[in-house]
RNA sequence: GGUCUGGUAGUUCAGUUGGUUAGAAUACCUGCCUGUCACGCAGGGGGUCGCGGGUUCGAGUCCCGUCCAGACCGCCA
């Protein structure tokens, strides 16, 4: 037997009890008359405690010699402290060990198993298995196991039932890149790895199944960010005879469940907002709501003086941002400068300080009067003390931008808390969206979602403003989940394959299978997909998903660990028929 | 595809205007220490300054190229 209990459990209710332990060597306190070794496991630390009145000496001596991160079993007896440690749940207690059996020695770790370690991302993801040995790690995979258990359980008690759909199937040329697998057996053809199993759960909705979810990893081959990995988790969700509002109630209830299991917060219904008027208050799809700082469109007071650079602007709009009027003009210009980087864009930046006596400075004073500055305060709900930062352009270009400049400041302000949060629905997104390099249309959530009743004759007329059933939960500035009611429809699935640019023929080698199951009967559908890993960072108060990962890739989708992707022999590229350029 | 930041001891970092033998902390090793728990004290070992080229009397420092890592833009139906 390695052990009769685990290094988290032991208090002092056990003294004076016999006991087997078996973990990892944390730390060796040695103070030459006695010697302490902190024993961690998934559990815990225990102290062990060695010393020359009470351990065989030769006991003591193994003790003394042992290495960090070594594995070894004890046994000895539970006893109480002599000093205690009221700073861990074992303190009261520490085992005094009278045999010690080393079970497999260590070599010395690349940095510091510790809570803080000094070891830095590029180390750490090299020796992963030694990372989750750290608590924070291992708690954010514990962490991960809750909310996936009670996903389950809750949708499980809604009659949802978890079905498994294939991972290798065939290409799409729509949406992101597949990454593709070459089939041995069918030389010179591939399958590809899933990007969502989107066709599968409105098949098993033909199929009848009703209420389906999966928690299942889907694969998607672009550029990575700290919130984006090749392959990610899904929780994946299609439901039958539903509107968008049964669709809307349920995963509400779903994000409920969660936030007051997990996190013990009771939200109120969550607010719904339309995609425009989400993109007209705060410049961006996924808004964080968790602070104000609306924008306040300009136009109408700012374009009527001197000022060409508003004049000849499509929008002019703004932003109050609290209580920073005490900002220095080097603050004032190192944001401008932070807006005018090319990842941001912007050409510039006009300030309007709101001073405390109610009267204002602008960095436009030459252009405009003191009435016209309090409009602008007026507009953007400034107060006195905040700071409006205003920028102009074209409409979603200028939109982005302080969207950006918004976030920044939340995040600079720390109005961004990680232990807040502000879930709600954007709702009405446009059916389709206007590629600006090929002057083409393509489905802005996917080809599948069904448009709005009656507005299927705007297609031809005006194809971007027709809006479509489609859905995005949005949480603390992320999208965690997004969906739509389907077109179940032959006839309408074709008519949206033709926007998109397919021919009869493409479609029908595409998804044809699709459009055929769609005459046999295919029920109203629609549903749902959450990005579990995003969703389990969040609630863990961390935008990085990397953590709540065991095995993350890299920023360029590597896996430094295991060294993924590698070359391969020429026998298997023989083997596949394949031909390395 | 692009923008930016970084790469110096096992590790995390500092290194001024280009100037003598490249430092600190931590980890590691040795010794001491009668209750530690970030133990303490004394001593010690440890460097291809990512790699290649250039400028210079002289390069960790400046220039060019390249590789690696991270953040972001594009991309992510």
């Amino acid at each position: 037997m390695y052990r009769t209990n685990t290094c988290g459990e032991l208090n002092a209710s056990y003294t004076e009890k016999n006991v087997v332990l078996s973990g990892w060597v944390a730390k060796i306190r040695d103070k030459g008359f006695v010697v302490w070794i902190d024993l961690r496991d998934r559990y815990g630390i225990t102290q062990l405690v060695f010393d020359e009145e009470r351990t065989p000496k030769q006991v003591l001596e193994q003790a003394r010699g042992i290495g960090r991160e070594t594995v070894i079993q004890v046994s000895g007896t539970v006893i109480e402290r002599a000093s205690k440690n009221p700073n861990m749940a074992t303190g009261d207690i520490e085992v005094l060990v009278q045999k010690l059996v080393i079970l497999n020695e260590a070599m010395l770790p690349p940095f510091t198993i510790e809570d803080e370690t000094d070891g830095g991302d590029d180390l750490r993801m090299k020796y992963r298995y030694l990372d989750i040995r750290r608590t924070p790690i291992k708690n954010n995979l514990v962490f991960r196991h809750k909310v996936t258990m009670e996903v389950r359980k809750y949708l499980s008690g809604q009659g949802f039932i978890e079905v498994e759909t294939p991972y290798l199937i065939k290409s799409t040329p729509e949406g992101a890149r597949d990454f593709l697998v070459p089939s041995r057996m069918n030389e010179g053809q591939f399958y590809a790895l899933p990007q969502s199993p989107q066709t599968f759960k409105q098949l098993l909705m033909v199929g009848g199944l009703d209420k389906y979810f999966q928690i299942v990893k889907c694969f998607r081959d672009e550029d990575l960010r700290a919130d984006r990995q090749p392959e990610f988790t899904q929780i994946d969700c299609e439901m039958a005879f539903v509107e968008q509002e049964d669709v809307l109630t349920t995963f509400e209830g779903l994000t409920k469940h969660l936030l007051k299991e997990i996190k013990g917060v009771e939200p109120t219904d969550f607010p719904r907002m339309t995609y425009d008027e989400a993109m007209q208050r705060y410049g961006n799809d996924k808004p964080d709501i968790r602070f104000k700082m609306e924008f306040g469109e300009l136009n109408a007071v700012a374009q009527h003086r001197e000022f060409n650079v508003f004049n000849s602007a499509e929008l002019v709009v703004g932003i109050a941002v609290p209580g920073a009027a005490t900002f220095t003009r080097k603050e004032i210009d190192a944001l401008t400068d932070w807006v005018k980087r090319p990842q941001v864009g912007a050409k510039g930046m006009v300030y309007v300080k709101c001073n405390e006596d109610g009267s204002f400075k602008s960095s436009v004073d030459k252009f405009y009067e003191q009435e016209d500055l309090a409009k602008w305060a007026e507009l953007t709900r400034a107060e006195a003390g905040d700071l409006i930062l205003v920028l102009s352009g074209e409409t979603n270009k200028t939109r982005a931008q302080l969207s950006a400049l918004r976030m920044e400041l939340g995040e600079r302000l720390g109005l961004r808390k990680p232990d807040e949060f502000a879930p709600l629905w954007v709702v009405d997104f446009p059916l389709l969206e206007l590629d600006e390099e090929t002057g083409h249309y393509h489905a802005m959530h996917h080809p599948f979602t069904s448009p709005k009743p009656g507005q299927l004759d705007l297609l031809d007329s005006d194809p971007g403003a027709v809006r479509a059933n489609a859905y995005d939960l949005v949480l603390n500035g992320n999208e965690i989940g997004g969906g739509s009611i389907r077109i179940h429809d032959k006839e309408i699935q074709a008519i949206m394959f033709k926007h998109l640019g397919f021919t009869a023929e493409e479609a029908k080698a595409q998804f044809g299978f699709l459009m055929e199951a769609f005459q046999y009967g295919a029920p109203p559908h629609g549903g749902i997909a959450f990005g579990l890993d995003r969703l389990v960072a969040i609630l863990g108060g961390q935008e990085t998903i990397r953590d709540f990962i065991a095995f993350p890739k890299n920023n360029s989708g590597r896996d430094v660990m295991i060294d993924a992707p590698a070359t391969i022999d020429q026998d298997q590229l023989d083997e596949l028929g394949l031909k390395v350029r």
